[in-house]
DNA sequence: TAACAGAATCTGACTTGTCAGGTAATCCTG
DNA sequence: CAGGATTACCTGACAAGTCAGATTCTGTTA
């Protein structure tokens, strides 16, 4: 009856089998993150969340985004939000113009720096996932991963709450 | 010759879709350790972290770790070990004791509540593990994803430079 | 054994996020 | 169309990391 013997049954065992391969993957994920991260900061000086919202700024083309719609597609709250583009503006890479439809709301534009920095940081990335992530894998078996992680992520997006 | 040009070479073209379905796993795996770590902290009070380090702990049993093989486990610098550290022993979960071999380490143990909380813990993050990482992917490919996952994450852990 | 390079940890200053609570504009609704 | 609910964004207070440098101890070596 002593706690230490719960971790000895066989349930918990097998818990313990899947926290550990999960937090494998976990790690994996993290550090890869980190890597990738890191390269596009030094290469480029831009964070990696900065780095996103480029891509998404870039994406959207035209008017722009709105600062609702920029932090609904990152993890970030609102008040985050606010402030991450406020460092991009202050760093040249965006600008915010009043929504003439709303007054309440302000569109976030790519400036042409804005544009040169992503793509010339998407190149980068794309350079640094091929080699720290597709390269150690079996080359026959990259293109099914792919596919698996395409349907976890939609799942996986699809079940979990969204920020404010 | 104007930038805007150079993203729809073929390349470019593929280095976005490259850049696309890898963000859909970075935002996946975000999302998850964002939903996992949230279920942790209400269910049981501990940060995620809180959570990592009773893991390695658990897992070390006996004489504890010294701080500095705590951060080296996690992607922490030592400065945030410490600060991490301090909390858990605010809160009640660990101990730090001088290590005899040597004056300017410290061991860090668990208190019998944080063996307790671990084993909770434990049993919280996997079910939750099962319930939004295993269950959305078809049944017949859960095995051999988590295969490819233990070899990716063991390639991506080799090739990552530590942090200090 | 004195001196110094290196290791283990901690700390001050800072960064960048969260959270809760503003303010201004818009949308309903009687 | 007055007035309350809602929406969009911003801000002050705080949380929890990073980083560089200080402190304390260890081990080697001249």
């Amino acid at each position: 009856m002593v706690e230490r013997a719960e971790i000895s049954t066989a349930k918990d065992a097998a818990d313990h089998e899947l926290i550990l391969a999960f937090g494998r993957l976990q790690g994996a994920a993290n550090r890869l993150e980190y890597l990738l991260g890191r390269a596009i900061e030094q290469e480029c000086g831009i964070s990696h969340l900065m780095f996103e919202v480029l891509l998404i700024l870039g994406r959207a083309g035209g008017q722009g985004l709105s600062m609702g719609a920029i932090s609904q597609e990152q993890v970030l709250t609102t008040g985050g939000a606010t402030r991450l583009v406020d460092r991009m503006e202050a760093a040249g890479l965006v600008e915010r113009t009043g929504d003439p439809g709303d007054r309440r709301s302000r569109l976030v534009r790519l400036t042409p720096l804005g544009e040169q920095t992503a793509v010339r940081a998407a190149r980068v990335h794309a350079e640094n996932i091929e080699r720290y992530f597709l390269e150690p894998l079996p080359a026959g078996d990259r293109k099914r991963f792919m596919e698996d992680l395409r349907i976890l992520s939609h799942t996986a997006r699809d079940r979990l709450p969204r920020l404010r």
